[in-house]
DNA sequence: GCAAAAGTGTTGTGTCTACACCCATGT
DNA sequence: ACATGGGTGTAGACACAACACTTTTGC
């Protein structure tokens, strides 16, 4: 439309990440995070999905507007940013680094990267995000690796496969993989029994009375 | 500044929720949520606080910006909801309707509001946010009615006072309250030991290892 | 003493951690 | 046989729900 020119400039970025070589990797684009600006009509999700590889987005949601300093005009410049997960196997392409050793980024994009971690941190305990970061079907050392890098933490696949077959999260498939050169037993294989978001552990206490 | 009406409308929308009357109450103006537009250089968040009584506001937080259908011209148009709360002692001015029987309220700010309680659902579950919601001291059977009203569901007084003491989100007065007319052991005074919001239940699961 | 309101004791249950042990495969 | 990697059994810790019981007040 004539009227592009006279909107204010309303970005919206978004933080790709993805599990690779057991890292968290985040997606840059020529050293910030990859974004656009709002067109006329446009969604904001469909703004997010624009500079990214959209087919391999798993999942994708919004985290927060903010105010930041504009490039260059002096005015409240508005940014909404958005989290999305790519699975381990998907399509890799594309300029990735290690959250935690990133080049220089432009102000205000470090902390947004720090915001979708604790985001995918916090949602990885109670909801079964998993499904974004992993294939299609995996082995659970696999989706303990996955889980450890995201979580920043060991994760024991133990009890990695308890809890979320408990919860119903996980299926096995009935599959097995081929022992690797070494031998050792077949692994068996699993599958997440959704693939949109949902939660998993609503009640952290003060769950309504049973009757 | 001279370049106001050039700027494409990004208004602030706050949902305020109180407990009154064993009952969560959110605040209209004019038959709809209380906002306003972004002026130039203007916080997100200062303009949230702007047709709100600040002094009553005990926390704000922002929920989610969307894209709501303009009421005049047929561009998008950006709203970022915020949620507020206020203290069931606070100054209650305003026009403050029940939760769950709202008068017709202008497209979409039906959804912002049942947004804003699920979010301040969740996270009484897992944060002091109570805080805001609850007088600077209190009886627990008071503390009771303000949790249940604004989770929906009864809550045994019991069970909230220990929870609460045990994850030191809630520390004794030493002062007691009088006994009503019909006589009645003394209410001891609680108040929250911290009056901003902090995660007091962090690990739903797959803490990290004790060593 | 009795009713009312508040607080404590105690038991049970579910969910997670930790760790020992058992299973299936290759060499 | 034995090393390697995967899976199961089980015990303990912890937090919460439920409910009975005790304490402190007014009448």
């Amino acid at each position: 439309m004539a009227d592009t020119t006279t909107r204010a400039p309303h970005a919206v970025l978004a933080v790709v990440l993805q599990v690779r070589d057991r890292r968290l990797e985040v997606l840059l684009d020529a050293g910030a995070l990859p974004g656009a600006e709002l067109a006329p009509g446009e969604s904001l999700e469909a703004c997010a999905r624009r500079h990214v590889d959209a087919r391999a987005l798993a999942h994708l949601e919004q985290l927060e507007t903010r105010t930041l300093p504009a490039r260059r005009d002096a005015r409240t410049r508005l940014v909404t940013a958005y989290l999305g997960l790519v699975p381990s196997d998907g399509a890799a392409a594309g300029d990735w680094h290690a959250v935690g050793d990133l080049p220089p980024l432009p102000a205000g994009h470090g902390e947004i990267v720090l915001a979708a971690r604790a985001r995918l941190r916090a949602k990885l305990s109670y909801t079964n995000v998993g499904f974004a970061l992993a294939p299609e079907t995996f082995a659970i050392s696999e989706l303990r690796d996955i889980y450890a890098a995201a979580l920043g933490h060991d994760v024991s696949p133990t009890n990695l496969q308890r809890v979320l077959v408990r919860r119903g999260v996980l299926e096995p498939t009935g599959a097995h993989r081929g022992p690797g050169r070494a031998g050792g037993r077949p692994a068996a294989l699993f599958r997440f029994s959704a693939r949109k978001i949902e939660i998993t552990d609503q009640f952290g206490f003060l769950r309504p009375p049973a009757l």
